[in-house]
DNA sequence: CGTTCAACCTGGGCGC
DNA sequence: TGCGCCCAGGTTGAAC
């Protein structure tokens, strides 16, 4: 579910808790996978409990809440996956909620439920974090990713392009939806190489992702059809009827009237626009054609 | 180096 | 009503 826009709006919505004081840290039983928390949920619990929430912070996907009181400095680490949430409302239901934090501010708890489990909550200190959320982890933030970043991580790459966005390490927190978003309004083939694009289509990419990711943040990011993602306080997102490509096969290009059409890549959809991607992908691309 | 597959999970939608 | 199958916003590790 969350791309960067979800998740850096569930860290608005989280925000305004630093300072309050986490008077309890419940774990429910029997819904916690050994591999999604690290600690156990026994010692998370425990290490939770007293502390005093810092800075809220988001790095790609992950959103990182600084723990002060006491002890050594440490990060409560979140990476909602696909169905994680975090919520200050109550939660679609009861059945998945995996971390409840009780506070002593004027919000009184702190969710973090998460319907498929595949959410991940660490906690981390200082070397964790960097180890989790720094430079080798993760490439530079998709709000302000540049061309030159690009053309450097991705040039060389015989990857195809949408594949290669989803790579958090060449630039963070692109998603399925966002990488079609973002290559549609760059006129990129999802199909194309790296290396085939020239530094006119990156300065088209980054510009693009850039400023794609930027509108769906401001527009609290994407609730598709009955899906689940929400913000912090349970209001639907409104990027999604400014989808200009993802889900929308079949249907009308809003910008060439042609059908948008839906592959698939490293074993998940592409939404792209035919008519619209074609300039940089027409290179190297015609069927048929072999290396002489 | 790059791709493919499976795995981790739940649940909605579809055809039969 | 039920069953089997496919699909879904993500990430990781193994195999080729």
């Amino acid at each position: 579910m969350p791309e960067l826009p979800e998740v850096e709006t569930m860290r608005r919505g989280i925000a305004a808790l630093s300072g309050a004081r986490i008077l309890e840290a419940r774990f429910p039983v029997g819904r916690c996978r050994p591999l999604s928390m690290r600690p156990a949920p026994g010692r998370l619990a425990e290490a939770l409990g007293g502390a005093v929430i810092g800075p809220v912070t988001r790095h790609g996907k992950r959103v990182a809440i600084a723990l002060a009181g006491g002890g050594p400095d440490a990060w409560l680490v979140i990476e909602p996956r696909m169905t994680g949430l975090l919520l200050v409302a109550d939660p679609p239901t009861e059945k998945h909620l995996r971390m409840e934090l009780l506070l002593d501010g004027p919000v009184r708890r702190l969710l973090f439920w998460d319907q498929r489990g595949l959410g991940t909550i660490r906690l981390l200190d200082a070397a964790g974090l960097e180890r989790a959320c720094g430079g080798a982890a993760l490439g530079p933030d998709g709000l302000v990713v540049t061309a030159e970043a690009l053309a450097e991580r991705l040039g060389a790459s015989r990857r195809a392009v949408k594949v290669a966005l989803l790579d958090q390490r060449a630039v963070a927190g692109i998603g399925n939806i966002y990488a079609a978003e973002i290559l549609h309004r760059a006129a990129i083939d999802p199909r194309v190489p790296c290396r085939r694009l020239r530094s006119d289509d990156f300065e088209r990419l980054a510009r693009a992702a850039r400023r794609v990711l930027a509108s769906a943040v401001d527009h609290e990011g994407s609730s598709i059809g009955d899906e689940l993602y929400r913000t912090a306080d349970n209001r639907k997102g409104r990027f999604q009827r400014l989808h200009r490509v993802y889900g929308r096969a079949g249907h009308p290009c809003r910008r060439c009237g042609g059908a948008i059409a839906r592959i698939v890549q490293a074993q998940r959809s592409t939404f792209f626009c035919p008519g619209c991607q074609r300039a940089a992908g027409a290179r190297g691309l015609v069927p048929g054609r072999r290396r002489a």
